[in-house]
DNA sequence: CGTGGCCCCTGTGGGC
DNA sequence: TGCCCACAGGGGCCAC
């Protein structure tokens, strides 16, 4: 997405900005962190100058780390996209029409174009940042980025932690970028048990685990990603990784690897599928 | 402190 | 056809 989205947008300068909901976006100064609509965030009704929109300002290559795509503009003004489950950023041509709900916010640029951000649910959400240093330090609470995470980084993050694996990969502290789809994927490739403790394992699996999340992120990233229902590309095209899924929403049928029955369960809150077969529970090593 | 449980929100698909 | 329930790419907050 931030590929495409740069493609589009890169040197454009924003003519204006609109919020159609104030609750989606998180201006400096409200809770660090937190989502604008969260118990516990303020109310968050302060007026939203057009600057922190990046009005005026000539957008640069958008950044990213995890799941987290960083707007920027070229004198440091970032608006920060998360896109939850639902959320998208669809870039419009000069008079053609997008969809008309959930529609959040919107950028006017100089040659006609809009950026819209719509997402239904709204579990993401925008963060208006002053200057990089913000970002900085924002992403400095990240873990590694999923495409470039080391066997090492991965072992020593792993091994004091009690928690199954795929709640430690879930956790963007440990790995930023892995979701749902991508930890089963990556635990099933790496022949791990999703409920096998960090903490048991070796330098060698968790060398192992690290090198298949980055080889299944980045064959996703190739694929433009998994389209399940909402996910768009800014064109609007959908992502073709879902049809490459080995485990994910494929709960009861065949491993592609042994034959034998994927299994299901909900683990750390999410329907997680695996291999009992190619995935053991206990250590395998 | 690390962890698990609950909640935020809208839409859709299945069973009755 | 309509109703009700379960479930869906995420993650913050709050008890333990």
């Amino acid at each position: 997405m931030r590929r495409a989205l740069a493609s589009r947008v890169v040197g454009r300068r924003v003519v204006s900005a609109r919020l159609y909901r104030r609750d989606v976006l998180v201006m400096p100064g409200d809770p660090a962190g937190g989502f604008a609509r969260n118990p516990g965030s303020a109310p968050a009704r302060r007026r939203v100058p057009p600057s922190a929109l990046l009005v005026e300002g000539v957008l640069t290559t958008p950044a990213r780390r995890g799941k987290q795509l960083a707007l920027c503009a070229a004198d440091g003004r970032t608006v920060l996209v998360h896109l939850g489950m639902t959320g998208s950023v669809l870039v419009l041509e000069k008079g053609s029409r997008g969809p008309q709900d959930h529609v959040h916010a919107s950028w006017r640029l100089d040659d006609g174009s809009r950026v819209l951000f719509r997402d239904p649910r709204r579990f993401g959400g925008l963060w208006a940042l002053a200057s990089a240093a913000d970002l900085d330090r924002r992403w400095a609470s990240l873990g590694p980025d999923g495409l470039e995470v080391s066997g090492d980084q991965l072992f020593q993050a792993l091994r004091r932690t009690r928690r199954g694996l795929k709640a430690a990969l879930l956790d963007q502290h440990v790995v930023a970028g892995v979701g749902n789809i991508y930890a089963d994927e990556a635990l099933h490739r790496a022949g791990l048990h999703p409920r096998r403790r960090g903490e048991s394992l070796s330098v060698a699996e968790a060398h192992r685990l690290a090198e298949e999340a980055r080889r299944v992120l980045a064959e996703a990233v190739e694929a433009r990603g998994s389209t399940l229902r909402d996910y768009r590309l800014p064109g609007g095209e959908a992502g073709g990784f879902a049809a490459r899924h080995r485990v994910y929403g494929r709960g009861g049928q065949p491993c592609l690897a042994c034959g034998g029955p994927l299994l299901h369960a909900v683990v750390a809150q999410r329907t997680t599928v695996w291999c009992p077969k190619c995935q053991p529970e206990g250590a395998a090593e």
